[in-house]
RNA sequence: UCCCCGGUAGCUCAGCUGGUUAGAGCGGGUGACUGUUAAUCACUAGGUCGUUGGUUCGAGUCCGACCCGGGGAGCCA
C-alpha cells in the first residue's frame, strides 16, 4: 500500500470500513479488488471491493458524472485491480450498513480478457481452483481459510508463549532419517547426469555439497529433544517433508507440523496438554475468526462451529489401546480389518471409536511395541509403549505422541531391534547419557488441523501452495 | 502403490441402448430495466467432446493404451 501520496486520505481496510471504524462523513482511500458490478442506468454503479481483511466486501457507489466512468469505470469486471476516494455514507439500500460515495476510481488493472478469468463470482469445483491455486485466494472460500490458517498459527504461538515454551527452529536439511521410516527427499547438488563415484563403484556423497547424504526433514522431533533436555519447554513449528507416494485427502508431501517436547513429563502430561492445546487454539480460532467460521458454517460443514464448541466444552475420552481393540471386538460391526490384539488400528477402526462409538475426539493410548516407534517409552509391561494418538472425527489421527524412552540401556535395545545404526544416533543417545529426564512430545499436522476447523474435505484446500505425488505447479 | 469414478464452451453440468447442424445455466459482449445485493429480462459470441490407436456405413457415446483429476485404501501428521 505504498501508492499513497500525501494528497490522499487515510487506507481504511474493508474490515474496518464494515466495522464502523470510519466516521460518516470522512474520507478514505480504499484499495482492493473488484468482485462484481452492477450497473444502474439511473446514473450509477455499484462496485463490490474487497481487500482480503475480512470475508465481506465494501460497496462503492460510483456516479456516471465521473470523468472515467464511461471508459474505465463500466469495463470493470470481477478480479479488477482499483483504489478509491470516497466518503463513507449510510447505506441507502439492504444489505450493508455502509457503503462508500466515490470521488474518484483509479483503475490499477483491468482484468485482460473477462472471458476467461477463471473467479467467477459463482460456485468453483475445488478441483478447478486447485488448479488455479495463484488466484483462488480470491473466493471467499480461500480468504477465509487463509485467514483461519494465520489466526491458528498465531493462537498456536500464543498457547505455547503462555505457557513457557521456546519455539525452536529445528533444520530442514538433515542427515538421519528422523524415525527409521518413510521415503525422504534428497538434498544434493551433485550433478545428476554425471555422478561421483567411489572405487566401490557407489555414489561419492563425499563429494556433495555436505560431503555427506543430506535429506529434507520428516520430523523435528529428535533434534527437539536435545532442547527439551536444556530448556524444559520447547516446539518446533515449521515445514516437514515425506516422500511417501500417498494420494489421498489427508497427506501432502509438504506440510507443516506442530511438536512440542517437554521435559519432566510423562503420557498422562502429554495427553492432558495436548486437550489444553487443541481446545485452545479452536476457542481462539472462534473468537478471532467469528465471522469467516460463520461462512464455514454456513456453506461447507453445517457443524464446523458446533463441533468446535463441543470440542472445547467437553474432556476428553481417554481409552487404553486395549479398551478400544475390545470395543471394537463388541461392536458388531463388519470391518474390512479384522480387529485384535497387536494389530494397528486402520482408518476405519478410528472413524468407529470417534465418529460412532464416542462421536467425540479420542486419545488412544499404551499400543503394542511392535507397531510403534523406536523412541517410545517400553511401559512395565514390556509389550506396550506410552505411545497416544488423538483421534477426531472426520479427519483420524490428528495427533500421534509419545513419552519418549529415557533410559540408555532400553534405547540401545529397542534401537538393535528396530536394526538402526547406533553410530548415526550418538548425540541422541548422548541426551541419555548426560542427564537423562523423563520427556514426552506430539505431532500435530498444521493442516488436519485446519481440515478440522473448516470442515473442508481435502487437505489440498487449507494450504496454500499444496504439493502431491506428480503434482508441484505454482 | 492398489481399488473405484471421472475428463464435453471461461466455469458448473446434461447428452438415454452409437445415427444428421453437440445443449443449458452461470460468466463475457450488446441492449432494456432497476438503490442494486451471485439483480432481472432479451439478443449474441464461444466447443479438435483429455490424448492416441481400434471396432463400425457412422463414435461425445463402444473397446485398448496412455495422460490428468477426484473418491476410498495403505503409509502417516
Amino acid at each position: 500500500m505504498s501508492t499513497q501520496s500525501s494528497a490522499l486520505p487515510p487506507v481504511a481496510s474493508v474490515k474496518a470500513l464494515l466495522a464502523n471504524e470510519h466516521a460518516q462523513g470522512s474520507d478514505v482511500l480504499v484499495q482492493g479488488w473488484v468482485r462484481t458490478r452492477r450497473d444502474s442506468k439511473a446514473g450509477f454503479s455499484f462496485v463490490h471491493l474487497n481487500d482480503g481483511s475480512c470475508l465481506n466486501n465494501i460497496q462503492l457507489v460510483a456516479d456516471q458524472a465521473l470523468p472515467n466512468y464511461q471508459n474505465e469505470i463500466l469495463k470493470l469486471t470481477s478480479g479488477s485491480s482499483i483504489q478509491c476516494v470516497g466518503t463513507v455514507v449510510e447505506s441507502k439500500g439492504k444489505g450493508q450498513s455502509v457503503e462508500i460515495q466515490v470521488k474518484t476510481i483509479e483503475v490499477m488493472g483491468l482484468v485482460e480478457d473477462p472471458d476467461t478469468y477463471p473467479i467467477q463470482p459463482k460456485q468453483h469445483s475445488y478441483e478447478f481452483l486447485r488448479s488455479v491455486a495463484h488466484l483462488r485466494p480470491r473466493t471467499n472460500t480461500f480468504g477465509a481459510v487463509t485467514r483461519i490458517r494465520h489466526a491458528a498459527a498465531q493462537a498456536i504461538h500464543r498457547f505455547f508463549d503462555e505457557q513457557g515454551y521456546c519455539w525452536v527452529n529445528t533444520p530442514i536439511i538433515t542427515a538421519s532419517d528422523a524415525e527409521g521410516a518413510g521415503q525422504l527427499f534428497r538434498v544434493s547438488t551433485l550433478d545428476l547426469a554425471n555422478l561421483p563415484k567411489t572405487d566401490s563403484g557407489h555414489i561419492d556423497f563425499a563429494q556433495d555439497f555436505f560431503g555427506q547424504e543430506t535429506f529434507l526433514t520428516v520430523s523435528g522431533q529428535l533434534n527437539v529433544e536435545a532442547f527439551c533436555l536444556a530448556m524444559s519447554k520447547v516446539y518446533t513449528f515449521g515445514p516437514t517433508f515425506r516422500a511417501e507416494n500417498s494420494n489421498t485427502s489427508r497427506h501432502l508431501a509438504e506440510f507443516w507440523m506442530v511438536e512440542p517436547e517437554v521435559a519432566f513429563a510423562d503420557l498422562n502430561d502429554l495427553a492432558h496438554l495436548a486437550e489444553q492445546f487443541l481446545k485452545s487454539v479452536f476457542s481462539d480460532v472462534l473468537t478471532h475468526c467469528a465471522e469467516d467460521m460463520a461462512f464455514f458454517a454456513d456453506r461447507i460443514e453445517p457443524e464446523a462451529i458446533t463441533r468446535l464448541e463441543k470440542v472445547i466444552e467437553s474432556p476428553f475420552i481417554r481409552m487404553d489401546y486395549g479398551e478400544a481393540i475390545k470395543i471394537l471386538e463388541a461392536s458388531g460391526q463388519k470391518f474390512e480389518y479384522p480387529v485384535s490384539w497387536g494389530t494397528d488400528l486402520q482408518t476405519e477402526h478410528e472413524r468407529f471409536l470417534t465418529e460412532v462409538h464416542c462421536k467425540a475426539p479420542v486419545v488412544v493410548v499404551n499400543y503394542p511395541d511392535a507397531i510403534k516407534a523406536f523412541y517410545m517409552r517400553l511401559n512395565d509391561d514390556n509389550e506396550t509403549v506410552a505411545a497416544m494418538d488423538v483421534l477426531a472425527p472426520g479427519i483420524g489421527e490428528i495427533i500421534g505422541g509419545s513419552q519418549r524412552e529415557e533410559r540408555l540401556d532400553v534405547l540401545q535395545k529397542r534401537m538393535a531391534h528396530h536394526g538402526l545404526d547406533a553410530e548415526t544416533y550418538r548425540w541422541f543417545l548422548d541426551l541419555r547419557r548426560y542427564g537423562t529426564v523423563p520427556h514426552a512430545g506430539f505431532g500435530l499436522g498444521f493442516e488436519r488441523l485446519l481440515n478440522y476447523i473448516t470442515g473442508l474435505g481435502n487437505i489440498r484446500d487449507v494450504i496454500p501452495y499444496p504439493r502431491t505425488p506428480k503434482s508441484a505447479p505454482f
